[in-house]
DNA sequence: GGACGGTGAAACTTCAGGTTGCCTC
DNA sequence: GAAGTTTCACCGTCC
């Protein structure tokens, strides 16, 4: 038995809770499955809110629901919502007594424990192999023993390998200094977003407003060197005026200053830049979008819109492309080559790998506008629900601000095809399915049964007997339906059963 | 003799997280 | 860099 493994059951002895950080997904799960077959507890009530978080249990589901009726959970951002919530309501309720987590449960939440266990304070990081984890993310997690309300004390615990990594981590944790904070100001696509934005609610009317303000900012503070920070502000404006989203004019501004010419040119948001800072959106993104929408012919379809939503900053991180799905996504890059709305960038190119990651990207979106579930896409992709469902919230986001770029530039082609694919987005259905999706309490599983059965339209809906549709949809929302369609049912008929519809699975 | 099944070591892969907009029954 | 996962060779058992 493991170190980690003896603290966890010694906790439970104790009737005492446990956060376990570790520093992976797969150990978080691996840990809390092999600690849940140490520990005699049973809570078999959480099964089905466990299970029927995502229309079909995935993998996922179920060894989380394995581990919960033993009194131990494994936490990360690839669990659903609703499945985040039932562990933390219930590790503060004592029920579960383990959780197992990546640095989810770190920052934010408030979940005090009494005993708080670091597996290691090592963690990959791109280029440079195992790196040590920041000192301010330390005392995130640490922080996170002792319940105020209910304990004197509490017990962060930190496994180390050796002596010497004991040393180490002491030195450098228990004796350190958290970091310095940094401004997050100073990113390029930040900076775009609120340059464009000041300029667009008139706080900044130009450019020396604009250097007055920033030079205001937390970030100037850090950064100190004001030359050069005027210099990246120019090239923001000059940026944003090649985008068309800002208009300089010649003329001099509500506050002239006379011998500065240059600095008091009006600075306006053009209709088109007001509306990419009313969606929030980096101009980059927005202008990349526009520049699409333009090659969207009659040739093109969902595939391409699809590939340039999920070709944006917005969309990153994209779905990682295995080594053994390299070639699958090659074949597909070259088989939907025509559908592309932008060009592919040579495969020397730095962001080539990018660029593979958002056809499968892509691919993902494809499958799930085409009916599949979460387990397939789990299957098939390797994203997680609690991905699924970030990935479709941004895309909703981003397809409603194509929509809405679309209108003003009087796209309506494509502002047409953008809204329907948003329907299917948010739905994960066909296109023969959004008919049906236009009455209430009609999803995609309901949907898909009906359109199975024949009914196709909400012409069939009003052919279709009561008593059929009852047993596609059950009897309350049969009679539900049937009143959105201008029946109003309020009895059902009783005892006219003839026998099983086939309702076919989709 | 051959198919199947279990086991363990070696080879191979992969590696945290979360904010934005808008509308509406 | 380390842990988790997959692959594969090896061995024993059963038919």
């Amino acid at each position: 038995m493991d170190t980690i493994h003896k603290l966890a059951l010694e906790t439970i002895q104790k009737n005492k809770q446990a956060l376990i950080f570790v520093p992976s997904r797969a150990s978080a799960e691996k840990t809390a499955e092999e600690i849940s077959l140490l520990t005699h507890m049973n809570y078999p009530e959480f099964e089905e809110t466990v299970l029927k978080a995502a229309s079909t249990p995935t993998k996922q589901c179920k060894r989380l629901s394995r581990c919960i009726k033993k009194g131990v959970a494994f936490h990360h951002a690839g669990l659903l919502q609703k499945q985040k919530d039932l562990i933390e309501d219930e590790f503060r309720s004592g029920n579960i007594k383990i959780i197992c987590c990546t640095p989810t449960l770190a920052a934010g939440m408030s979940l005090p424990a009494f005993r708080v266990i670091i597996k290691s304070l090592k963690r990959y990081s791109g280029k440079w192999g195992m790196d040590w984890i920041p000192i301010l993310e330390y005392m995130q997690m640490a922080g996170r023993a002792g319940r105020p309300e209910y304990e004197a004390f509490g017990e962060a615990i930190t496994i180390a390998k050796d002596d010497i990594e004991k040393e180490e981590i002491y030195e450098r944790y228990v004796l350190g200094e958290p970091e310095d904070i940094y401004s997050k100001l100073a990113v390029e696509p930040v900076l775009r977003t609120y340059v464009l934005s000041l300029i667009s609610s008139g706080i900044i009317r130009n450019e020396e407003s604009m250097k007055t303000f920033f030079a205001k900012t937390f970030w100037a503070h850090q950064f100190k060197d004001m030359a050069k920070l005027e210099n990246i502000m120019d090239k923001m404006l000059s940026l944003l005026e090649k985008w068309k989203f800002v208009s300089i004019e010649g003329n001099a501004g509500d506050f002239v200053i006379a011998h500065d010419m240059n600095r008091t040119r009006t600075t306006r948001a053009t209709q088109i830049g007001k509306r990419v800072s009313e969606l929030y959106l980096d101009p980059l993104t927005a202008r990349y979008i526009l520049d699409c929408m333009t090659n969207f012919t009659e040739s093109k379809n969902t595939f391409s819109l699809l590939h340039m939503i999920s070709n944006t900053l917005e969309m990153r991180p994209l779905l990682r492309v295995k080594v053994k799905e390299h070639d699958m996504v090659q074949d597909e890059l070259v088989k939907n080559y025509e559908l592309l709305l932008q060009e592919e960038p040579s495969a020397f190119d730095p962001e080539y790998n990018e660029f593979c990651k958002s056809i499968k990207t892509t691919l993902f979106f494809d499958a799930w506008i085409n009916e599949n579930d979460e387990d397939y896409c789990m299957e098939t992709f390797g994203i997680r629900p609690g991905e699924i469902r970030m990935k479709l919230e941004t895309a909703d986001w981003l397809l409603y601000a194509a929509e809405e770029l679309a209108k003003i530039m009087e796209y309506r082609e494509v502002v047409k095809a953008v809204r329907t694919l948003r329907v299917r987005v948010k739905n994960g259905v066909k296109e023969e399915l959004l008919v049906l999706l236009k009455l209430k309490n009609i999803g995609r599983v309901r949907a898909r049964r009906m359109y199975s059965n024949g009914i196709k339209n909400l012409g069939d809906v009003k052919k279709a007997d009561i008593t059929s549709l009852g047993q596609i949809l059950g009897k309350t929302i049969a009679a539900d339906v049937k009143k959105q369609v201008g029946e109003d049912i309020t009895k059902v008929p009783k005892g006219t059963r003839k026998g099983q519809l086939s309702i076919e699975k989709y």
